[in-house]
DNA sequence: CCCACTGTTGACAACGTTGTCCAGGTTCTA
DNA sequence: TAGAACCTGGACAACGTTGTCAACAGTGGG
């Protein structure tokens, strides 16, 4: 039939009523007065005596009276919520980046709903779209596949949209990056600065944009410093623990030009080159984009390209909930620095012959 | 122009309305059909015929109508989502429970709303009820509190509530816990056998259940080996570096009995311990409650006694849809295992004098 | 030809809330 | 004392959807 995206609510479940809720019209009729004076009471509005008010709020008590936000987002069109779609909620990175989004929410008085789109560019489809649903106000989204025409009419209809980490396939829409190619090139720039020439590149799947930024971070600062690269050097592909270890390994004992040094694309895989490294039979030097908790203990320290993913996470949600009070500037595209962390590795044990 | 504007849910916020959404009576009116056939259509329903719902269809994608969950939500008293409130969505052991429970809400088609209480009471209570407004069908938390005594009007009302990694306070909930006592006696029993005899405990505040499970866990380690525990290799309280270093280094250093191996409560304690460790002049043993990233390459490798913070939010939200589809057998309390991974520190490095 | 039946369709009420508007009553002003 | 201005409170109609039920056309049997 259609590709009709499963509706969350045709999931058949009993309804298993304890009790019905009450409702204000209950409230109403405990308290011998009429619904839109509990409605007041309720919201805080003026125009009622104390003598009701009280009246009212004993009877919401006494009933357990709260108030139900469905309908009253229903009758004003605004659910006070926005969405986050990230690729994994667990992953060490976008988890701080999870949290700044929550923090400013409740700065704002929404709620967040968020979830995970596995690098999925379809099950994100469908994540935005059960969101769209739910008619949340704004959207955070980390990107997982480049073309969102189809949030057009959404966009169209007033839902405000941020793209954070990657860039998103909707011009109107705001998005807030890292520096991801700077940061790369000051990375490894640091490794050739320490004397390294053949330099290993291993990143994460080309269709996201932040592996082939980095990959051209590298690339300009090999070229920069007049190194020449060769294309046994650099590896984009999954980031499972699997093909880093074999890559790394390749790269690192490769004929005839092994590489003294590894630049690693992402947190995922400099966790998996650290352990590779550390098995090595070489002192191998190791420069990584993402900071990893701890990496200042690790034997050799990683030197890291740390990007604030909190401060992504802020930035991106502080730009949204400004769109919601109104702003309707042009798109802007932010840019945050990086931060090279020198932690020892690269310098501390350099490959020992750095000719060549 | 005059309808512009509309006022806000909770805070004042202009509302730019840059075009009204279509609505279901919108589709009906361009295809020609009743309100109720698109309502078919949309919802899949049988008893329209091929060439209606062709009809139907088109006028969707020309209009680009998308169902308003908040209206269906209100006609059919289930919102298909839940909510998580737990201590902090940043924090590595909290993160993988997050991504877990959103998982299986996935399968059962639900959305995952979800806050961080960062362990305030008030706040907990504040996002758990705001959770209920939005009349989430049910609710897993990690308590900050042990008075839920608030929850009761929902629960009676038919809001189904797991609590996990802590036991909350409403005796008429399901409880997902790790069998924090065993495992911390376990992990102290591990230091005990590799000739410890003073063992420094430094854990979390002592109102959060799962510190003081591992300090009697602790405890019992110690009585079963008939060591005596001295007061001043115990410390609970905020798990703040600072404080948390104070301690170590305290309990290391004391005077006349220094401890030669520390068990630390939790994976925060656990990080900092490692730094102070790193840098003191004598080896000290270290098992960690909470396994860390990169633990296996930390020098000393640090033995930890591992929840499986997945598994948890997994157990607990499969027990969550299991009352949503109207389970309603006596409450559960699910405890589950813990596992030691012995990683060296404790053995490869114990304390030179065993004695005393 | 009528009847019962099936299959398709739409009119209408409800879900629980808030915005609008108007009815009373009270107090202040002229 | 009339009139205006204000305060309090309630009736009613939306918001967008789904459940109920009835209308209607077409079909096959008697």
């Amino acid at each position: 039939m259609s590709d009709r995206t499963r509706s969350p609510l045709s999931i058949p479940l009993p309804r298993p009523r304890y009790g019905a809720r009450p409702t204000m019209k209950d409230v109403a009729a405990r308290a011998g007065v009429g619904l839109k004076t509990v409605s007041r009471v309720v919201n805080g509005e003026p125009g009622v005596t104390a003598e009701t008010e009280h009246r009212v709020q004993e009877a919401i008590t006494a009933l357990g009276f709260r108030r139900n936000d469905s309908a009253r987002v229903l009758r004003k069109g605004r659910t006070a919520s926005i969405g986050l779609v990230l690729e994994d909620l667990a992953d060490p990175f976008y988890a701080p980046l999870n949290r700044a989004v929550e923090e400013v929410a409740r700065d704002h008085g929404a709620l967040l709903i968020n979830g995970s789109s596995a690098e999925d560019p379809a099950r994100e489809r469908e994540l935005v779209l059960a969101l769209c649903a739910r008619r949340v106000d704004g959207l955070v989204v980390v990107p997982a596949g480049d073309d969102h025409r189809y949030l057009e009419p959404e966009t169209a209809a007033g839902l405000a949209t941020v793209f954070v980490d990657r860039p998103g396939g909707l011009t109107a829409a705001d998005t807030v990056l890292s520096d991801n190619f700077g940061g790369a090139r000051e990375g490894v720039a640091h490794l050739i600065a320490h004397g390294h020439r053949r330099i290993g590149f291993i990143g994460d799947q080309p269709r996201i944009h932040t592996a082939t930024e980095r990959l051209r971070g590298y690339r300009a600062a090999m070229a920069a410093a007049g190194l020449p690269v060769d294309e046994s050097w650099v590896s984009l592909g999954p980031t499972s623990p699997d093909r880093v270890r074999a890559e790394a390994e390749r790269m690192l004992t490769g004929r005839p030009s092994p590489v003294t040094a590894l630049f690693t694309g992402n947190n995922r895989v400099t966790a998996t080159a650290v352990r590779v490294l550390a098995r090595f039979p070489r002192p191998v030097a190791l420069v990584g984009f993402d900071d990893l908790e701890l990496a200042d203990l690790l034997t050799p320290a990683v030197t890291v390209i740390a990007q604030d993913a909190a401060q992504l996470g802020r930035t991106a949600a502080d730009l949204l909930f400004r769109r919601l009070e109104g702003d309707d500037s042009a798109p802007q595209r932010v840019e945050l620095p990086t931060r090279l962390i020198v932690r020892g590795s690269g310098e501390l044990r350099p490959a020992p012959g750095t000719a060549l």
